[in-house]
DNA sequence: TACATAGTGTTATATTATAACAATTTTGCA
DNA sequence: TGCAAAATTGTTATAATATAACACTATGTA
């Protein structure tokens, strides 16, 4: 049943749910939603986020501790992540700039040292919000 | 009391903790370190860290929960963070980068949409850990 | 002085996340 | 095929992080 689409069936359904959200899914939010279903403790919830999150299907973001499905199939399992965050709605979207990932990806610190992996939240108001 | 420097009595102690410490504090870390200072309960720690974040002179990891002392005269009342983190030893650096603030400050998304704040955290490995 | 704002102390509770253990399912490979 | 290793699941309990709500005190400013 897994090799299909190489996801477990707890991470299926949770995946499927934050997929179809339109905002970033809380932890217990998931939980709550997902009880009809079966999955009825947290330790159930959080073994497949890490999964996803792991695998890049997902990201959390860690200003909200909530979780947005990848829209980006250049982020490369979570490797170079930005996201906009609305102040006002909560509205997050995903950054896909090409420009913006290869300036960071290649940034370098003033010892030199380069890193394998980052993670970027900007703040402000979304277009509607304005 | 106040005014000297502009921090109460718990944002002092607080800060202080903070400012001496070589890694990032967690609060309830922070709680435990105060609490013969007289701090005994979280929300007085949580108020204090919310004030000292709010004025810049702390801020928060947010992937760790935890937060440091600004090393950074320019980061200008937090809008404008960045951070490298040790994956190994867990060490975190605030980042002084004129240009990256710059870049980054500057950034427009494709709806032409720029941002007045950002935090950004990179991973990986520091000198010692290498 | 007197008023508004900011800070404090306290109890209780909400929210987020993991430990630990037993069982089952899937997968790779001899 | 069939067996062991790895991944996933189910479950209970609890740890760790954070806030609500309320009464009170200190500070700054008109």
């Amino acid at each position: 049943m897994y090799k299909e689409n190489n996801l477990s069936k707890n991470q299926q359904i949770i995946f499927d749910l934050i997929d179809k959200s339109s905002e970033p899914l809380k932890a217990y939010t998931i939980l709550f939603s997902v009880q009809k279903k079966g999955i009825k403790a947290p330790p159930q919830v959080y073994r497949a986020l890490d999964k996803l999150v792991e695998t890049g299907k997902i990201h959390k973001i860690e200003s909200k501790n909530a979780f947005v499905a990848c829209r980006n199939s250049n982020c490369e399992i979570s490797k170079a992540t930005a996201f906009s965050i609305c102040e006002s709605c909560e509205m997050v979207d995903e950054i896909n700039d090409a420009k913006l990932t290869k300036y960071l990806t290649n940034f370098s610190d003033k010892k030199g040292t380069k890193y394998k992996r980052f993670n970027l939240e900007f703040f402000g108001l979304c277009k509607k919000c304005k």
